[in-house]
DNA sequence: TTTGCGTCCGCAAACGTTTGCGACAAAGTT
DNA sequence: AACTTTGTCGCAAACGTTTGCGGACGCAAA
C-alpha cells in the first residue's frame, strides 16, 4: 500500500491540497463542515504527515541529537532516559549516538546531526577533544549546543552535577567520622568531572592537615580494584576510602570483599553515584547523590529555553545530597 | 550563516544543479576538471547536504527505530549500545523512545516511527500489549519490524536469547551440583521471557522428583529481597536459589547478605544474567549469560538481511553459555 | 557532406509539505 | 445600486535533493 498522501486526500475530496493541509490544523479559513470531512477521511485512511517533508519546509526537524559515550553505562542510561521523557513530552525525538570517547568519531557523529538538521544537540565531551572546530560550524548553523556532565567551559550553555560540592561533601563526611586516613581514587584526569571533583577534595582535606591522604588514579573497575587491594595489603591500611564514581566504587568494593575486608568495622567507604549501586550491597554504600535524571530534566529543560529564546541561567548545576548508607 | 545547498555551489561555479549532484558522487557523465572543482569548493564551503531533502525524495530515510522498554536497564543498555554500533556502521542512525511498558506510549512511538518514515523499526513489546494493529500498519507501510527479547511469537522476525536453554542449564547446573532444595524466582507472567523461562526450568526439574522446589514470582527488585527473606527465615531454608534476572538477582543477594546467610557455603545461587552484576560480588556469582550485546549484533544484521532482501533465518536464538563464578 | 557515436552537461519533474496571496461569491453597508 | 466586508477556498512557489531525458559539441567513419 503507497503512502497516504495531502494529495490523495485532496484528489478523493474534490477539494485542494492546501484546503487539506488548513483543516487538518483547524485554520480559520476554512469552513466546519469541510474541517469535519477532511478529518474523518485522513482518520479512516490512517493519514500521517511525512516528517521528512515537514522538516524540509519548515527548517525544522523536531529531533534532537544526543552525543553519549556509551549508552551501556548506568550514569549515562538514567541520564538518557530522562532526557528521552523530558524530549518526547516537549515533542521532540532523540537521535543517540555513541562517541565511544573518541575525539574522531566525535568529530563524525557532529557532521551527522548537522547534515539531519537536528534541533539541537546534547553533547558530552570526550576527554581528549583538542578541536571545537565543529561546534564552531554548529553554532554557525544556528544549532544550539547543550553540554552535560562532561562540559567545554568556556561554552554557554552547560548543565552538570555540582562535582566541587560532591566531593567536598564526601570529604567532608569521611572527617566528621574522624578518618585520619584516606584512600581517594579518582577516575580519568583528563575529563572535567574529574578535575572539579579532585579539586574539591584536595581544597577540603588541606583544611585538615592531620589527615593523612593517599590520591591514586584509576582508568576503570580492575585498576580501581587493583590499587585498592594494593593499598589494603600494606601494614598501614587506610582507614576508609573515597571512590569518586560507581566504576571505582564496584572495583573497590569487590577488593574489599576479595581481602576479606569488613566495612563498616575495619574500614569506611563512600561514593559519588546516582545511588543504584550503593543500595545493592548490604551494608549500603554512603554516597553523594548526583542524579543522571535530574541531569537529563535539566538538560532538557535548557535546551526547551534555548529554543523558546527565553531567558536562562548559563552553567546550571543540580545540587547534591549525601544519602546514609552503613558504609562509614 | 545560512546553510550551504547545491544551489551556492551551482552559481558559484556557473554550472547546473543536477551537475553540482552528481560530481560529488563521480558520476561519470561529470568530466574529473569539473569533479574536482565542485568537491573543492564543496569542502571549503563544508557543505552537508539535508538528509530531510533526501529522504524525502529517495523515500528512504537511512534511520532506524528502537522502541525499548527503558534505557535505564543494563540489559537494554547494552542492547542499544551494541546495536547503535552496528546500525551507525552500516550508515543507519538510530532513534529511539522508550515504552515504560505502556501499550497506549508504544502504540505513539509506532505511529511516530511511521510518521518519520524511518527504513526499519525494533521493537519489545509490553507485557500488556494485546492489539497488533499499529504493526499491521507498518507492514502494510512497508516498514519491516525486527521484535528483540519480548517478542510477537507470530511475527516472522524475531531475534531474542534461547530463553528455554539459559533455564535449563540453569536448572541443570544446580541439580548436578546435587541441590535438593531449590527456590526459583520468576518475574513478570505475563512477558514471553518468564513463560519461556519457567517452562524449561519445569521440565528440566520435572525429571527429578527427588528434588524440591518452590517456584515465586517478583515484580521488581524489592519483592525478590522480600521473598528471598521470606523463605530464607523458614527452618527449612533452601539449598539454592535460581534467579530469572538481574533484578531479581541483586534482590536476592541483598536478602541473603541481610540474613548473613553465606553463600556457596550455606546456600548456592545462580541467575541468568549479561555478567555485569553478577561479577561485582565476591565470590562472583555463576550464571548463565545472555549477552545483550550480542543480541544486538544480531537484530542488526538481521535488519540488514531483511533491507538487502538477503535470505534469513525466522526466529533467530543466541546461544547460551554458563559462566562458573564461586557461588554454587 | 552526411551519419553516427561518445562525452559532458542542463532542464524539469518529482518527493510532500506550508503559506502568502489573490479569487470569488454571499452577505452586509451606505 | 454600488460599495465594502467576510467567509471559503485554490494557485503557485518554496524547501533541497535526485534522476530520466534530451541537447550540444567534437570527432571519426561512411
Amino acid at each position: 500500500m503507497e503512502n497516504i498522501t495531502l494529495k490523495k486526500i485532496s484528489e478523493v475530496l474534490g477539494v485542494s491540497i492546501s484546503t487539506v493541509s488548513r483543516a487538518l490544523k483547524n485554520h480559520p479559513d476554512i469552513s466546519a463542515n469541510t474541517i469535519n470531512k477532511v478529518k474523518e477521511l485522513a482518520n479512516t485512511l490512517d493519514y500521517e504527515p511525512n516528517a521528512n517533508a515537514i522538516s524540509l519546509r519548515t527548517q525544522n526537524s523536531k529531533v534532537f541529537g544526543l552525543m553519549i559515550p556509551s549508552a551501556n553505562n548506568s550514569f549515562y542510561g538514567s541520564f538518557l532516559s530522562s532526557l528521552e521523557n523530558e524530549s518526547r513530552a516537549n515533542g521532540y525525538s532523540l537521535m543517540i549516538m555513541q562517541s565511544h570517547d573518541n575525539p574522531d568519531v566525535e568529530k563524525e557523529i557532529l557532521k551527522f546531526f548537522r547534515k539531519n538538521r537536528v534541533t539541537g544537540v546534547f553533547a558530552c565531551l570526550s576527554p581528549g577533544t583538542k578541536d571545537f572546530e565543529m561546534y564552531q560550524k554548529l553554532s554557525e548553523a544556528e544549532i544550539p549546543v547543550v553540554f552535560f556532565d562532561k562540559v567545554y567551559e568556556d561554552h554557554p550553555y552547560n548543565v552538570c552535577v555540582s562535582d566541587y560540592e560532591a566531593a567536598k561533601i564526601g570529604a567532608d563526611t569521611l572527617i566528621n567520622k574522624g578518618k585520619k586516613n584516606i584512600l581517594a581514587i579518582f577516575g580519568n584526569k583528563k575529563v572535567s568531572i574529574t578535575k572539579a571533583r579532585l579539586n574539591a577534595f584536595k581544597e577540603t582535606i588541606k583544611q585538615y592537615p592531620e589527615v593523612q591522604t593517599e590520591i591514586v588514579f584509576a582508568e576503570n573497575y580492575n585498576q580501581s580494584l587493583e590499587i585498592t587491594k594494593e593499598f589494603y595489603s600494606k601494614n598501614n591500611k587506610p582507614d576508609a576510602v573515597f571512590c569518586m564514581s560507581d566504576e571505582i566504587l564496584t572495583g573497590s568494593i569487590k577488593a574489599l570483599q576479595h581481602l576479606g575486608i569488613n566495612y563498616p568495622k575495619e574500614t569506611g567507604i563512600i561514593s559519588i553515584s546516582d545511588g543504584y549501586f550503593p543500595k545493592l550491597f548490604q551494608p549500603e554504600i554512603t554516597y553523594v547523590e548526583t542524579s543522571g535524571e535530574k541531569l537529563g530534566k535539566l538538560a532538557a529543560d535548557s535546551m526547551m529555553c534555548i529554543i523558546k529564546k527565553e531567558p536562562l541561567n548559563k552553567n546550571q548545576m543540580i545540587e547534591v545530597v549525601l544519602v546514609e548508607g552503613g558504609s562509614i
